[in-house]
DNA sequence: ACCTTTCTGGAACACGCCTTATATAATTGT
DNA sequence: ACAATTATATAAGGCGTGTTCCAGAAAGGT
C-alpha cells in the first residue's frame, strides 16, 4: 500500500481526535447552544480559525461529534441488542449497563443523546437527537418483535408499548443520573423496570 | 373589607395573569436560554419597559412562571397522591394521566420541569428544576414508605428504590411525549410501568 | 387645575455570539 | 533556494442578547 506521506501544507499542530473528545464532552455538559464556540476553542487550546478550518462550522462540529458519541459512548446497546439470546435478556443488559454507563466518574452523566436535546434552540439539532433516540425504539422493537414471531414471548405482546417502554425508562435513567442519583439506586431503577415486562415462555 | 382601590399611576395596559401564561409557554416550548426577551415582547404584545416592570428581570419572570406552573399545570400529582387510598393506586393514576396531560392539544407537550432543565446554561435555573423533581421523589418516596409501615406494601419493599423508579418513567413519558409519541401509546407505557410494582397485600 | 405616581414607547448601551479577512508561520515539491 | 500549499494568530465585522435611560402619556389625590 502507498505509504500515507504527509500533507503539503504546514502541519496541524493539535490532535483532531482528541480536540473531536473534548468536544463531546462539552456538548454533552452544556448541550448544543450552551457551548460556545469560545468554550470549545478554550478547551482544545486552539484559536477559532483552526477549529473552522478542521471542522466547518458550529453544527458541523456538532453534527460529528453526535455521530461519533452514538459509536464510541453510545455501542452497549447495539452489542447487547445482538449478542444476547433473547430481547428481554438484552433489554435487561441495556438497563443494567446505562446505569453504569450513566455514572462513570470522569464522564458528564447521562446521555448525551438527551442532555444536549430539546430546547436546543435550532429545530434541526433537535430533530437529529431525536432522530437517534427514534433509531433505538425501532431497534428495540424489532428484537422484541422477533422474539414474539419465535415464540418467546407470548403472542398477545405488544411490541410498539414494550419498545417505548424501554425507551422512556432509558431516558428517565439518563435525567435521572444527571439529577445526581447514584449508580447503586440506578441499578435498581433497571432492575424494576424489566419487572413489568412479561414472562419469557420457557 | 377594603374597597381594592385601582392604585395610583398609569393602569397597566396588559393582563398580567394572561402575559405570565404565555411566558410559561414559551419556557415550556424552548427552555430558560432558548426563549429570548424579544420572543417575550412580541408574544405578549408588549414592550421590554413594560415587563421588566412588571416581573423584574428574565430570572425572575422564569421563576415566576415555574412557579405558577407548578401550581397550574402540574397539581395533578399532587391531587392524586392525597386522594388515592395507596401508594400503587395514587401512581397509577399520575402515570395515566401525565399520559393525558402530556399530549392534550394546544399545550407544549411534555412536562415543563424537564423540558427547560439541563443545559439550560445557568446553573441555578437548572438547580431550580432540579429541585422540584427531587420534591416529586420525596413525595413519592413518602406516600410508598407509609403503605409499607401499613402492611398495604410488603416489607421487603424499597421505597426508595420504587420513588426514583417512578419519577424516572414520569420524565421517560414526558420525553417521549415531546418527541411525538401518541397518546394511547403513552398509556400502554403507563401500564407497563405499574406492572413493576410489588403485589399489594390483600 | 396642578402635582405626584406609575406605566409606555423608542432608542441606546455594553456584551457575547458565530464567523471570516488578513498576514504570517511551517511544511513539501522541484 | 524558491514556489506552492496549508495552518495559525490577531483582529475585526455583523448581529442578537438582556437591560436601562429618557421623554411623554394616563391615571389618582387635593
Amino acid at each position: 500500500m502507498p505509504t500515507p506521506r504527509r500533507p503539503r501544507g504546514r502541519p496541524r499542530s493539535f490532535d483532531r481526535d482528541a480536540a473531536l473528545d473534548a468536544a463531546i464532552r462539552l456538548f454533552w455538559t452544556n448541550g448544543y447552544e450552551a457551548t460556545s464556540i469560545s468554550d470549545l476553542t478554550v478547551a482544545l487550546g486552539i484559536g477559532s480559525p483552526s477549529l473552522y478550518a478542521a471542522f466547518g462550522d458550529k453544527r458541523a462540529l456538532f453534527n460529528e461529534a453526535v455521530e461519533v458519541y452514538a459509536d464510541r459512548y453510545g455501542g452497549y446497546i447495539t452489542h447487547a441488542l445482538g449478542q444476547e439470546p433473547t430481547a428481554k435478556q438484552a433489554i435487561t443488559r441495556v438497563l443494567r449497563e446505562a446505569a453504569y454507563e450513566h455514572t462513570l466518574p470522569g464522564r458528564p452523566r447521562g446521555c448525551m443523546l438527551l442532555c444536549a436535546a430539546e430546547t436546543a434552540g435550532s429545530a434541526e439539532v433537535a430533530g437529529l437527537l431525536r432522530q437517534h433516540r427514534e433509531r433505538h425504539i425501532v431497534a428495540f422493537q424489532q428484537r422484541i418483535q422477533a422474539d414474539v414471531d419465535a415464540h418467546v414471548l407470548p403472542p398477545e405482546t405488544d411490541a410498539a408499548a414494550l419498545a417505548h417502554y424501554t425507551e422512556a425508562t432509558l431516558q428517565g435513567m439518563s435525567q435521572s443520573a444527571r439529577d445526581g442519583t447514584s449508580r447503586q439506586l440506578l441499578e435498581q431503577v433497571a432492575v424494576l423496570a424489566v419487572q413489568g415486562w412479561p414472562r419469557e415462555v420457557s
